[in-house]
Order: C-alpha cells, then structure tokens, then sequence
DNA sequence: ACAAAGCCGACCCGCTGAGTCGGGATTTAC
DNA sequence: GTAAATCCCGACTCAGCGGGTCGGCTTTGT
C-alpha cells in the first residue's frame, strides 16, 4: 500500500494555504517554488481541490488559492478523497464503501479490509488541517500580501463558507516581499 | 491507496489453509479451483509467503502447503508484508518506517502519514488469520485429506515451527539453506 | 497593453501489477 | 520405472496508470 505523490503533494498545498489562511490568495507558483514541486502538476492536483469545493480561486494578477473553509474545518480524509478517490479501493469489493463483493456470502477477506477501512479512515478524519499546519512547525508562509485583494476574497470565502463564521486570521499583514 | 491483488490474493490461500489445519497438505490447485483464481499466479505468491516463513510446502504427488504456525499466532500484518512489502509506502518516506525522509525537518506531510501508518499497522497487526477463518464462515474446506502424509507433515510443520520461533521471525534475510 | 495569474485539454512515457508459459525437481502410486 | 501430481522457478508479456509536460486560452491588476 503506498501513498500517491498526488495525495502527498496536494496535502503540502493544503498545508501551505493553511499556513497563509487570512493572507489572501496564494499563487501555485509560490507554493511550487516552496515546497520544490512541479508547478505544472500541482496545477492539475489543486484543480481537483477546488472542484471539491476544498480550496478557492481568484483569477488573473495577484490571484491564487486559498482554503474554502478554515483549516480547523478540513480533515484530512476530505482531501485525500478529493486528491486520490476512494480511501480504500480493493478488487474484491468496489467502491469506497466496499458493498459491492463479487464473491456475496463467504467472501474470506471481507471483513478483514473492511476493518482497515475504518481504521484508515478513522485517522484521516480525526486530523484536520491546521493540526497538521501546526504540528510541521516553520514559518507561516513566505509570501508577499496582495493587499487590495484580500478584502475581496475574505468576501468570497465568507460567500464559500456560507454558513461558517469568521475567525481572527492568525498573521493579518506581512508585507516584507 | 488500493489493496494489490497480491495481498488479497495471498490472504485466501491463508485463510483456506487456515481453515483445513491439522488436515495435512492442501495443494494449490485445490485452493485455486476453490477460491477461483489462477493457478500460476498463486504460485508466485505462495512462494513469498513460504520465503517468509508462513508456510510450509510438502513436494510430490499429494504435497500442498500447510500453516507453518497455528492460525492464532499469523497476525495480517505478517501477511501483508510478505506479500505486499512494507505496509504503507510513500515518496516522501522510504522503507516501512518512514525514517527516511528527504527534507528533513520541515516535512510538512511526515507526522500524518506516521499516523497513517501505525493505524494501518494497528489494525492488521490486532488480526490474526484464526479469526479471519471463523468470521468468514462456511465450510472449513472440501478436500480429500491424505492421510498418508499428514503424520509427516505434522512433523515437519513442528520442525518449522521450533526454528521459527527459535530466531526472530520477522524478516528472514539471511539465507536459509 | 502587458504581465501574472488561473484554467484546460492533450500528450507522453516508463514502471509495475497482474498474470502466463514452459520447463524442471520431487515424491507417491501402480 | 514410469506416470501423475505436485511444488519450484525464471522468463516473458501486456495494459494501465501514475506522474508528469506542453501549449494555449481566459481573467485581471497596473
């Protein structure tokens, strides 16, 4: 069992927004030069972050991505479906929810994988994205602040969001460039 | 993250044997024509699995394999690793602990997978092929038992079983004769 | 107008998972 | 001693896909 590099990747990103939240978007180049990853790739793996509704875009100059939600509220099993499908996928059964055995009644490994399922999904789910911003430790972000867009996309993400409240953003200004 | 075809595969023909213990050898070809699935494929996996020391194979006319410990002492994690290698593989990380990772300090995604990791191995280490064979049910396994070389293998599986517990079962590297 | 971003579809390419094949070595049954 | 059943083993194939690259749009700030 192996982690893909399109899960591993797009979970740095996640990280990298996470570590930016409140900052406005970030572009992919930064984070591609940060984190030493082909840009052209992660442009494909964050796409799929946002047709999940996991991550926003602001187009043209000085846009970017930025986390729909606030980090607290994105646990890792959301991400790593959006990045590689199904959590667990075996031949024996189908889907995620592996329902769907060929082998109905006396399928032997059933339950077995069923198990490391829930096992697997249950340490996905019990870790959110700002534990993982946390735990990695470093600096927040080297970025550069897009002042002017920043208003406008807090507006967005708080249209995202729908229903969630705005919390404090961690480190508000940081113009060094 | 999918489960190969090698590891589901490979815990069949264990819970199979599991469930004809104490009834001598099984052969492969049994197990295939009763698991239905193809004969020369499993040959290759049960290669592995007698490698790592979780079978024993009897030659000749009326040979088979057979447990090499009683079910209760073969955990999955076992199983898994002899088919499958290390238990959750990632680019970031190297080998089954992921120790090796390449940007040392500052890896953002490191302590996620470690978690990934240990409940992955949680799981299948607190599973042994015993209860895998009773929960799946059913008949324990239509074969003709020879009982010619039942004795005999009782014997040789003992053998095995001295030897394996004399030295570390873990990871039989060194060559064995 | 231009540059800096996101967006998107097409393409490429080597690796590996999933088998197959053919033959050899062992053992038992007759 | 020959045949049959088995394990044993190395070589081979083959499709799919993971892991990218490329080129060209569109959107937007200055």
């Amino acid at each position: 069992m192996k982690i893909s590099t399109r899960a591993e990747y797009g979970i740095r990103v996640l990280v990298a927004l996470a570590r930016a939240e409140g900052s406005g978007p970030v572009s992919l180049t930064a984070v591609a030069r940060s984190e030493k990853l082909p840009h052209a790739y992660l442009e494909q793996l964050v796409a799929d972050l946002r047709r999940a509704r996991l991550v926003t875009s602001t187009r043209g100059k000085a846009g970017g991505y930025a986390l729909a939600r606030p980090a607290a509220e994105i646990s890792l099993v959301d991400a790593m479906r959006a990045l590689d499908g199904p959590i667990l996928e075996m031949p024996c059964a189908g889907a995620d929810n592996l329902e769907t055995c060929a082998r109905p009644q006396d399928c032997s490994v059933h339950d077995v994988f069923q198990r490391v399922h829930e096992s697997l999904e249950g340490a996905l789910s019990g870790t959110n994205l700002a534990e993982v911003a946390l735990s990695a430790g470093g600096p927040p972000f080297p970025l550069a602040v897009r002042r002017k867009r920043v208003a406008e996309h807090a507006a967005r993400a708080a249209a995202a969001r729908a229903a969630a409240s705005a919390q404090a953003p961690t480190r508000p200004s940081q113009p060094a460039s």
